[in-house]
DNA sequence: GCCGTACTACGAAAGCTATCGTACAAGGGT
DNA sequence: ACCCTTGTACGATAGCTTTCGTAGTACGGC
């Protein structure tokens, strides 16, 4: 029995700070991955086509989950992941979405299609 | 010849990006130094009483000023910081203020005196 | 029981960051 | 002219980050 039924670590609403939020943020393929959740809501790791490689994803998902960003629970094979915004907007109301709007508003700006 | 007036090199409004925005506000001196700005306005680097090193001082409102968060300006033996807010708030509405309240909040909650 | 899908763990490499001390430059006041 | 204050430049160091490949685990379906 040296597994239980796979459970993430996940911190604390209280151990959230702001400076490791900010700091997950501060990636472009993180914020990218924060993007897509904020316009799906559920998603599984793989859902989103990232330019980096499988272990390199699992890497980001981790660094946002450790930083208190997203929620993630095994689902079968998959691993779904989401939001953490009912935490997020009351530790820091309107962060989430002014920084998800500040991201859209700057893809429209630099594609320039 | 070798000295213009001392200038120093800012980001163009439209070369300011959000990744770095976030990168440079998730160092909690640097942090406290867009805190102090945001509250004082403007300000000398040595008015703000950090628990690094002058040398380190310099680095971050270096990485501030590349980030394109704040603008400074030599005045006599002093250099003056402040907060590039307009270009800010016409980039990413609404983020400097968030930031500001949720670190202040989260400053209130932590402190517990 | 076996295979495929989904994801993880580990190790490695390259690069960046935060920090410091020391030595130096620029400017203002006396 | 000299010094004091303010900030910079440089070099060093320790630690973190991003990235990858490879090998492995967990689960569901056949």
């Amino acid at each position: 029995m040296t597994s239980q039924p796979r459970t993430l670590d996940h911190p604390d609403r209280s151990e959230i700070r702001l400076e490791d939020v900010l700091h997950a943020l501060s990636d472009p393929v993180r914020l990218q991955i924060v993007c897509f959740l904020a316009a799906e809501g559920e998603s599984s790791c793989s859902a989103i086509d990232l330019a980096v490689s499988k272990s390199t994803t699992t890497h980001h998902f981790r660094v946002l989950r450790e930083a208190g960003v997203i929620r993630q629970v095994y689902r079968g094979t998959a691993k779904m992941s989401s939001l953490r915004r009912e935490d997020l907007d009351a530790l820091f109301p309107g962060l989430l979405d002014t920084v998800v709007t500040a991201h859209e508003a700057q893809q429209a700006r630099t594609v320039t299609v």
